[in-house]
RNA sequence: GCGGGCGUGAUCUAGCUGGUUAGGAUGUGAGCCUUCCAAGCUCAAUGCCCGGGUUCGAAUCCCGGCGCCCGCACCA
């Protein structure tokens, strides 16, 4: 058995991860979080939010999956997703249209079938007018779409960042490898909104000195720190860098094995259609090798201008110069009455065909177009006017710099770093060392022996430990030690025990899970040092 | 999506050249025992992926579906 077997056979054995649908023969691309394994996600997805909902001051949206067919033919993802594809039906080889430079198959030559390769999942809306719609594939189009009333709501400064934690869909050609290539899939967004010219982040002195390791473009490893890459123009700028030194935080926070990470650029070509810089957070798999975990793009403005101009809603923001700028220029007065008089109903068309033209030298006549036609205005059906304007500041779109995390794959490997075998007894032995913040449950509360009012003590400080919030297990099944083994394979950082020397000075053991080791303390006291080590 | 391998209680597996009640281990439950690391004893529950075919008879052979794994393709 391999890494992902065990921990496949763990995951299911213990509650953690279930396959979908099971009794039902199951379903590819599809995963059920057990008991246990609820537990840990909840407890990543709040190490997240501590990260960008607590320390980066963002607030959380959450907007519906399902999303109507204009949206996502705004954002591309429409066009993007639905790939033309050919397969070979003499060899089976699939490839994408515009690779195909005639109808033959480029690998053995035989006749190919043209199809559609839909990646969203396709629904309606309303049950008798049916409006056509999609699962999202992204959580990132329902902050996108919210922006102007987020701008209003951050007072109208930038920047500011939005997040979402929710769930994504993709129907995959072929999902495989458990968790980690799902269809419906639990994603975290962070959406930060910035001045194009001015991608700095307020905190990048504090993290300046991280040091990450890169995979650049050029398939050069470089072990560097973000000030340096940002200087050197290896990341493009310094919110980029901020978010991928604390995206190596994060990860360091929940559990990834520090050594196991690595930041890999977008090549052009594997960009998606939306980012003009990207870089994964990679982990790596004694399974699978190095597989994206996180997501780190640059989306430039390309979202926003995509809905402006999809919906005419300005999407634009302002900003005020420091000084105000006064400029001369020419501008065309029409003269309303004459043109009104001449060209009736065109009348509208042509005063907003004025607007557009730029005035620089004296002139005679103006051409326009409408459509087909072309007009010529002559110099008695306007006038030239110069006029002095002051501007106060300008309109631009924000761009967007995006952390992406794909959080069912975090918690795989979350599992798969953590998991240990060790020898007990010339027995093997699983340890998931996990942090105690990410842990499913905290502590795990036995009596030594099941008499004597053993058990009746344990209870109550197992109560005790819920009544402060703390997720506490008890057991008095079987031997002491076949309890705390149980705690050791589901990751349960502590484990307190009561004996008989707890009858006599209220005392119990608090015992270790990594080293075995215990110390003694107050019986009241455990709540407060339990909470104290989460 | 194509090709190959595989599918036995919750987990790991024996059986698979067709033939009694499908065997074991781990785990689980009940009870006994037990003064700190999967101890022991007794008892119990839970299984041949689904459907069709061949046959007197299918876990076993054949076909289809589903699932898992590998390779190719795909992964915005």
């Amino acid at each position: 058995m391999d890494i992902y077997e065990k921990i496949i056979s763990l995951a299911k054995r213990r509650g953690f991860l279930y396959p979908s649908y099971e009794i039902y023969g199951g379903e590819a691309g599809f995963y059920d979080y057990g008991p246990i394994g609820v537990l840990m996600k909840n407890n990543i997805e709040n190490r997240w939010r501590q990260f960008y909902l607590i320390k980066e001051r963002f607030f959380e949206i959450s907007t519906p999956v399902i999303t109507p067919y204009n949206v996502l033919k705004a954002s591309g993802h429409v066009d993007e997703f639905i790939d033309e594809i050919a397969t070979c039906q003499k060899c089976g080889a699939s490839f994408k249209i515009e690779d195909l430079e005639n109808e033959h198959c480029p690998i053995c030559k035989g006749n190919v079938e043209k199809g559609k390769l839909n990646l969203m999942f396709e629904t309606f809306i309303g049950a008798k007018k049916k409006e056509k719609a999609f699962l999202r594939p992204e959580t990132a189009q329902g902050i996108f779409i919210n922006f102007p009333f987020l701008y209003e709501f951050y007072r109208k400064k930038l920047p500011f960042g939005v997040i979402q934690i929710g769930k994504g869909f993709r129907n995959e050609v072929s999902p495989r490898q458990g968790v980690i290539r799902l269809r419906e899939f639990s994603m975290a967004e962070a959406e930060i909104f910035f001045e194009p010219n001015n991608k700095k982040h307020p905190k990048f002195k504090e993290m300046e000195n991280e040091k990450l390791k890169l995979i650049t473009e050029k398939d050069e490893e470089i072990f560097i720190s973000i000030g340096e890459a940002v200087n050197k123009k290896i990341i493009g700028n310094e919110a980029l860098a901020y978010y991928m030194a604390l995206t190596k935080k994060f990860l360091i926070d929940v559990g990834i094995d520090e050594n196991k990470i690595r930041f890999r650029q977008h090549k052009k070509d594997e960009l998606a259609h939306y980012a003009n810089e990207c870089w994964d957070a990679e982990l790596y798999s004694e399974r699978f090798g190095w597989v994206e975990c996180v997501g780190i793009a640059d989306r430039s403005a390309y979202d926003l201008k995509a809905h402006m101009e999809y919906t005419g809603v300005d999407m634009r923001v302002f900003k005020k110069y420091e000084m105000p700028k006064k400029i001369k220029k020419k501008i065309i007065k029409p003269r309303m009455d004459k043109i009104g008089k001449k060209y009736k109903e065109k009348t509208k068309e042509i005063i907003k065909k004025l607007k557009e033209i730029e005035i620089k030298e004296k002139i005679e006549k103006l051409r326009i177009k409408i459509g087909e036609e072309e007009i010529e205005l002559d110099k008695e059906l306007f006038e030239i006017e110069e006029v002095e304007e002051v501007i106060s500041g300008e309109k631009f779109i924000p761009h967007v710099i995006e952390p992406s995390y794909g959080i069912d794959r975090i918690f795989y490997f979350i599992l798969e770093h953590n998991y240990k075998e060790i020898e007990k007894e010339g027995e093997k032995y699983v340890i998931l060392s996990l942090p105690a913040s990410i842990a499913p449950i905290k502590v795990g509360v036995f009596p030594l022996v099941n008499k004597d009012g053993l058990p009746e003590i344990a209870k109550e400080i197992e109560e005790d430990l819920r009544k402060n919030n703390i997720i506490a297990f008890y057991d008095d099944k079987g031997s002491i030690g076949r309890r705390y083994a149980r705690m050791d394979e589901i990751g349960t950082p502590f484990c307190v025990t009561v004996d008989y020397q707890t009858k006599n000075d209220d005392t119990v053991t608090i015992r270790f899970r990594d080293t075995t080791e215990q110390i003694r303390i107050d019986r009241k006291e455990v709540p407060t040092w339990i909470a104290n080590k989460l």
